[in-house]
DNA sequence: CGAACTGTTGAATAAGGTCAAACCAGGTGG
DNA sequence: CCACCTGGTTTGACCTTATTCAACAGTTCG
């Protein structure tokens, strides 16, 4: 229980103007605006602005109102909830097309924090109610989006209550390797944005615990660390077996 | 880690007809019903069917489609995880005026149960879908509920990842104190429809562990337990504080 | 009244946390 | 080019919290 503040720079922020070009987007397949018409994508673009966060900048904070929502287009951000005295916890991570911020909730009851360098294609808080009420099309995928958020948030409350050290760290690793591939970067070695303790605080863990689980991981032939801090998966079935608890 | 299997009957549940009154429907104020206006509340109420569960019978299994999404109307619901050894979180209880289901996902991926008698005003899943789809009133709303049920989820996280057994519970006994005011139930004592396992598997704890917290906070004079397992809280002010990590 | 539950309490144990030291890689500057 | 610093990470020794195992108490119900 030691008190760990968070170091996040307020606001470091840099506008851009409004996004160029959707059709050439890297995320226009998975993100928001796939489930928009030509004419719906314009009208959604008319309110977007590009951001640019420094890795370590806040991108919003949790009890102020809400003044964003927006779709990641680059870097990671880490989505997080503190009690009083430090502890932490992280609540989701988010890759280039996932949606952040809550597009009803007048405040956030989180905080939202650039682990890398990031841009987002930002919908100002007013404005995305406004086009929510008037394109189904929008609403009908946010209400998707919140509905699979929920279902991996539940998920999430599985692994904290339930699962052992190694049972969480193995169904971390896999849900990084499935998102990579949603995003088509299958096959390759996992990227990891966040370091051990950012990975702790996901995990309900510390970092003493997250390291050795690691070092098992790889002992057992599991995994491999490779150079850059990227994860090798050399037996899919077996580390599946533990994130399940049936190994 | 015990194996404990779900002991929910496979359906036990009792068809009735479709509602016959909603203007006199005991959550008519609370539940997704509030958003719509009286022609649209009609159509819906053209899809109802209100149904009854006994206790310990099961509303519906995960990985299976989705045959339903509703209301509670009366009674409680648990809705569930279960990992293949049996060890299960919980993820919720529900409450009249509750809405309870994805109405976007096309299967499941928790289990749902009865705790006590419930009614249900079930809303047949293909026809869900397409009233949604023609009453943005009734999706907005159900944005709205998910991105709520989001927030409560991540502050759930929160809890299993970061709080320790005594302000875990501490917290459920606000959360539930919390609710029964959003229902209109205030200041009376907090009625247990659940009984410790299940406590303990929402809490991420075990029984004995639950029990043992009950005692300190009675110890301590922060709730006293009436004779129907009604908890009352005596220090409001005490009780949030150790939920918060701050006492 | 006694069986079957559910809940409480106690003692022993283990999983993960805490504290502290060593390690390692990437920069910096002599 | 290499010693030196610095941050994150790993490893070890010990401790704490919650779990496990076990006995017991209270209720409900046949």
């Amino acid at each position: 229980m030691k008190l760990v503040v968070g170091n996040a720079c307020p606001r470091h922020e840099t506008e851009a103007a409004a996004p160029q070009d959707c059709a050439h987007c890297a995320v226009r397949e998975i993100a928001v605006c796939t489930a928009l018409s030509g004419p719906e994508l314009e009208r959604l673009r008319g309110i977007a602005v590009t951001k640019l966060y420094e890795p370590g900048s806040l991108v919003f904070a949790a009890e102020e109102p809400t003044s964003m929502v927006g779709t990641v287009v680059q870097g990671t951000i880490k989505c997080f909830k503190l009690l009083a005295d430090g502890r932490q916890q992280v609540v989701g991570f988010f890759f280039p097309g996932d949606f952040v911020g809550s597009p009803t909730q007048e405040t956030s009851h989180a905080f939202a924090e650039a682990l890398t360098p990031v841009e987002i294609c930002v919908f100002p808080f007013p404005a995305i109610q406004r086009l929510i009420r008037e394109m189904p099309n929008l609403e009908r995928r946010l209400l998707k989006l919140a509905n699979e958020d929920l279902d991996l948030a539940q998920e999430w409350m599985l692994l904290l209550g339930r699962k052992t050290a190694q049972e969480r760290l193995a169904t971390f690793l896999l849900l990084l390797a499935h998102k990579a591939k949603a995003r088509g970067v299958a096959g390759a070695p996992i990227d990891l944005p966040m370091n051990r303790s950012e990975i702790a605080d996901y995990l309900g863990l510390t970092i003493e615990t997250v390291s050795r689980q690691f070092t098992k991981l790889k002992a057992s032939g599991h995994i491999r660390i490779a150079h850059n801090n990227e994860v090798v998966i050399r037996n899919l079935e077996g580390l599946t077996a533990i994130a399940e608890g049936t190994a």
